[in-house]
DNA sequence: ATGAAAGCGCTAACAC
DNA sequence: GTGTTAGCGCTTTCAT
């Protein structure tokens, strides 16, 4: 019967081809001084012995790890997916592995996760939000790698950044709607404290409506970040029952501005006719649901795709590399007049 | 000016504090012989001098890494997000970390993938499906550690599955639609021979339709998977045109039967009146949107969940565990009558 | 409860 | 183009 048995290491390979083990670790570099014969001996012998190139000995003894520490909200969002892409896809050039972690938008959760992200020795760390714990903090300013917050403008950046203001974005956001004529509008978020980037929106909300005057008293909060379809849905039967006079609600992300959508539908309101939406994020369903939704696209693949070119220059130990600032675009489609 | 200086490691730790390295080392497991005294002045130590873990060189002593490997098609897909969600639960009891990769529905990826991972030597690999290339399939028979196929009956599994069949579950929804007294039924789904799973629900469409002695013609290939809202909208006006006596549609998941359901609005159909649509994988969406979507609920969070618990159960070499048969549950709402 | 010695499997550094 | 030596930072093992 089959029976357990120590998988193979260089040693074996270089016994079995009659070379030294420092020969067959030259094989499996592609850019080293080996000759093209030995190599092949070398590779074919690895084949048929079933051997894999062991990680872990080949971190401890180059000091290397090819990792790439990422901390994101949630798996399940297609705005933090696209920018995981977008970093993969760059880094992949480099063979360059990226170590995800989830945070559940929770920052002593991001905490534990950076300290056990650290652990193994990434090369680089990047992490969502601007915003942490102080010990989190500390751990990030402590390790010996270049550090890239996303997503937000920092105010004291540890390391690098690339990402936008999130309280302007939405700033921007009212001031279209209220140059459209609109003045009694709304916010639908999370509740505040916890999920930083839709805290900052809210701000953002407050301060372009008292900018123009504007009464700011049509708060919803949906729960706890992140807020869903459903719980956007909700949170519009609220506004509703609170404020039925509300011209306009603009909604922390897409996905809520779509439950808000369809709970209008179920009490025969007309968007945008008897009252517009906005969201953020520019997810899919926005731009294919009836009447599809006024967004922000905050460019989510293109916050990943320079992330990974910055990170690479810094690895590289190019000189005066820069922060990256987002510009966040709005695009105003039917469910808005 | 700051400068470049090694990271600290047990041994100073040990210097610092006047024990020897194993002492140290014991300090930092929870479980280990040594005294509260002891264990408090190396933990401060530790922290003074700003002591990270290293677990590139535990890895490799110990042979052990704490990683489970994961592949699954895509990180931006509320089901897969769900298994990897339960499979991590279950797993950070133990402080196991998931190594994630995706293959973007591809099998030449997943290899490529298999190969990466098994190469940081987790201590069990997770895949998405029951097909893979020849290649994979070897080194994942090779690999010393549990594998375990998900979302899948495989044909010859190659260690356990926790998972159904794709094939199954779409000849229920046809039976569940025949029942109802509908015949021209149509099927939206994928390009045939990338996602497997896409395709082996498209194969059990066909199997209960010619059961059932129905006509199998109203196939629409929307284009390679994952087949996206847009697309699913895209594949309906082809569907309305080529077959505008269709009865009902049956599309791969609920993302892409969201999409058909707004060419149906758009174009002044009425869903289920009209023409009616199921789809796969209790979304969200199919919840909320207007009108709720007929669908069929995998239980994602539940394959991760359970192939968590398999997996434990293995690892600590529990005898008699068997595979995991999960029962997929039709979900009738509104959009079919 | 603590320590000493050895070594996990690879590769940096140097030699030829 | 290839070999030798040493050692990355831990933890296994055995001793006291």
């Amino acid at each position: 019967m089959s029976q357990i048995r120590k998988p193979p290491t260089m040693a074996d390979i270089a016994r079995v081809t009659g070379v030294s083990p420092m020969t067959v670790s030259r094989a499996f570099k592609t850019d080293s001084l080996i000759s093209k014969e030995t190599r092949d001996a070398i590779l074919k012998a690895a084949e048929d012995l079933g051997y894999v190139f062991d990680a872990t000995a080949s971190n401890l003894r180059s000091q290397k790890t090819d990792f790439v520490a990422v901390t994101i909200p949630s798996i399940n969002n297609a705005n933090f997916a696209d920018t995981v892409g977008g970093l993969s896809e760059t880094l992949s050039a480099r063979n360059m592995q990226i170590l995800l972690g989830y945070t559940n938008y929770d920052m002593q959760e991001e905490e534990r996760l950076i300290e056990q992200l650290l652990r193994r020795k990434p090369e680089a760390i990047v992490v969502t939000g601007g915003k942490h714990t102080a010990r989190a903090r500390k751990l990030l300013e402590n390790a010996p790698i270049p550090v890239i917050e996303t997503w937000d403008v920092p105010a004291e950046p540890i390391g690098h950044f690339v990402g936008f203001s999130n309280a302007g974005v939405v700033r921007e956001m009212v001031d279209h709607l209220v140059r459209s004529d609109y003045s009694r509008i709304a916010f639908i978020g999370g509740d505040v404290g916890r999920d930083t980037r839709g805290s900052d929106r809210r701000q953002g909300f407050l301060e372009a409506m008292r900018q123009h005057g504007l009464d700011t008293s049509r708060l919803i909060a949906a729960g706890p970040p992140p807020i869903s379809m459903r719980e956007g849905a909700n949170a519009m039967a609220r506004l509703l029952e609170q404020f039925p006079d509300t011209e306009a609600v603009i909604c922390v992300s897409d996905l809520s501005a779509f439950g808000a959508l369809t709970e209008c539908q179920r009490r025969g309101l007309r968007v945008p006719e008897d009252i517009s939406i906005g969201g953020f994020g520019d997810y899919e369903i926005g731009s294919i649901c009836v009447p599809t939704l006024t967004t922000i696209d905050a460019h989510a693949r293109d916050i990943g795709r320079k992330t990974g070119s910055l990170l690479l220059d810094i690895l590289d130990g190019k000189q005066n590399v820069g922060d990256v600032l987002i510009e966040p675009q709005l695009i105003v489609r039917e469910s808005t007049r």
